[in-house]
DNA sequence: GCCCAGGTGGGTA
DNA sequence: TACCCACATGGG
């Protein structure tokens, strides 16, 4: 048996994978769906972003080309169901002329390109931050990079495990240092932590109730790290 | 009515 | 750099 706070990192996937299975994301028929996906997300319910990929599809402007011609009014009408609806139209937008003028939307093009000039430059895309970039870098062109979100930020906090600093690179040296780089595991780390968050580790829930992660998380109420507590 | 949901950009001190 | 706020819908 495992003291409380000291599981590693892969002994934390491996609990997960046996309890879970493989999660198989990103849910999306498409690269270019997956990339819009991404962006509709941001501090949105998945439901609400389904409903308006689904809006997308229905009218056939699921393409960056179709992104490009479509006013940003018509989009942002669209995808009214994710919220933020003029923001994340815009952003959409922003995404579809980087692509066209950059790479022609050619995603194998893109694939091949040196991660870290990549990752700089589509952080300069309006509307792709550290958590996007990353999710796009990993999902959508299979490279390894880890994808820290608030589940993940909480989970390492309730592992009893938080990095000296509170940023988003501090988190994700955690995860890089620790396992081999392997986008096909990272991908399913991420899933499986969002898998696991909202089926028993949620911010609001009872202590851990039903986590399979329960003997070796540090906390478990309203999301704050307790050092120490051990029920 | 309140909190939460697979964040990001822009402004200010 | 470090806050603070706008952006907004939908479900529990």
């Amino acid at each position: 048996m495992m003291a409380k706070g000291t599981a590693s990192l892969g002994e934390v996937y491996e609990l997960m994978l046996g309890r879970y299975g493989p999660q198989h994301w990103w849910p999306a028929d498409s690269w270019f769906e997956m990339m819009v996906g991404a962006v509709l997300t941001q501090s949105a319910a998945w439901t609400n972003v389904e409903k308006a990929i689904g809006n997308l599809k229905s009218v056939g402007k699921l393409s960056p080309e179709a992104i490009r011609t479509t006013p940003q009014d018509e989009l942002a009408a669209l995808v009214y169901p994710s919220g933020y609806y003029n923001a994340k139209a815009r952003k959409l937008k922003a995404l579809a002329e980087y692509l066209g003028t950059t790479w022609e939307d050619d995603i194998d093009a893109m694939a091949g390109a040196d991660l870290a000039p990549l990752r700089v430059e589509l952080l300069a895309v309006h509307g792709v931050g550290e958590e996007t970039v990353d999710d796009i870098l990993l999902y959508a062109l299979d490279k390894p990079v880890f994808v820290i979100d608030a589940y993940t930020r909480r989970l390492v906090d309730r592992l009893g495990l938080a990095p000296g600093e509170d940023r988003y690179s501090a988190y994700q040296a955690l995860f890089i240092e620790r396992l081999e780089p392997d986008a096909e595991v990272y991908g399913e780390y991420h899933a499986l932590i969002v898998r696991h968050a909202k089926e028993a580790c949620r911010k609001t829930a009872p202590l851990c109730n039903g986590c399979v992660l329960r003997e070796v998380c540090a906390t478990g109420r309203g999301g704050e790290f307790a050092p120490g507590r051990t029920s």
